[in-house]
DNA sequence: CGCTAGTTGTTCGCATACGAACGAGTCCCA
DNA sequence: TGGGACTCGTTCGTATGCGAACAACTAGCG
């Protein structure tokens, strides 16, 4: 240590007080997106309505109806579930009437998913209802932001 | 119902085959949004290891340590978490003695939130983990497209 | 003073979310 | 062909996240 640091450290710590070096959290960028999400996800149970679907269950049901069928583990890596999650999901999605399961016979560990005819209808409202969402969620932007905004959580995957 | 409406509504729904109008998931803000903060939160454990705290457990940590001391719900309002979500924080906070709980003389609803010396240095410990998870969360981002995406964030609460 | 409206914190139930561990089955290569 | 590595779906435990209901308390108004 040189000497004379005993003030000119005094006077870093009046500056910087325990630490507090503004660390503002509601500038953070993982607190704003927790607070965005969770605006969004509000605005889709409430617009989902009489439908009482949840953005997973939503997001299952659109996945399937795209692809006609899938497996249960694979359905999950294209909604971003690990298997426990898309495990519930798929349990109520079933309880509901809107999916059905079959073994696949080339493969005795796998189950294969579609849509009922009901599931397809109610993907089909739900879709429908999924564009308004996505609209409202977007709404305080202007629609170049919007772009901008979107491109960008692209790159945040 | 007017009459020629039959032949009419066939043309709109072989234009519309079945409302399969090219919906994709993977392009809608609300997907796009549950997988960056997904992606932030497996960030978020793995860079505050050792500490173990969540990051509403962090959240509520931070800013504890801004005021010196919070009612419970109010605490909540500012770290956008209800009632019973802040309720469990809490309690998780308390039970690791990051935090201490008194009764409010002036208002006997009320409990008085503040750190314990173990809580205030885990604070501190924590904030300096938390500006280098900002960092990676932000990563794959230009300094300009992170100002840009913090500002869009924010209108979006 | 008394009544009503609102607030505070708690509990319950349900739905993500994920790590960890597990049994069953498949695949590939020595 | 045998065996190790991997995959599939399930279960358990823990932590958000929120609606709904609740008892206790405060505040404000007639």
């Amino acid at each position: 240590m040189p000497p004379a640091s005993n003030a000119l450290r005094a006077l870093v710590l009046a500056s910087v007080p325990s630490g507090k070096t503004d660390y503002r959290l509601e500038e953070q960028a993982g607190h704003l997106m927790r607070r965005a999400h969770q605006r969004h996800t509000a605005l889709f149970l409430e617009m989902m309505g009489t439908l009482e679907l949840t953005p997973t269950q939503f997001a299952a049901l659109a996945k399937i109806k795209d692809l006609g069928e899938v497996t249960q583990n694979h359905l999950g890596r294209l909604t971003a579930m690990d298997p426990a999650t898309i495990q519930g999901v798929v349990q109520r999605l079933l309880a509901r009437g809107f999916v059905e399961r079959r073994p696949d016979p080339a493969d005795r560990r796998v189950m294969v998913l579609s849509l009922t005819s009901i599931g397809a209808r109610a993907a089909r409202d739900a879709i429908a209802r999924g564009r308004a969402i996505t609209h409202a969620t977007l709404a305080p932007l202007t629609a170049a932001e919007q772009q901008v905004f979107v491109n960008l959580l692209r790159k945040l995957s």
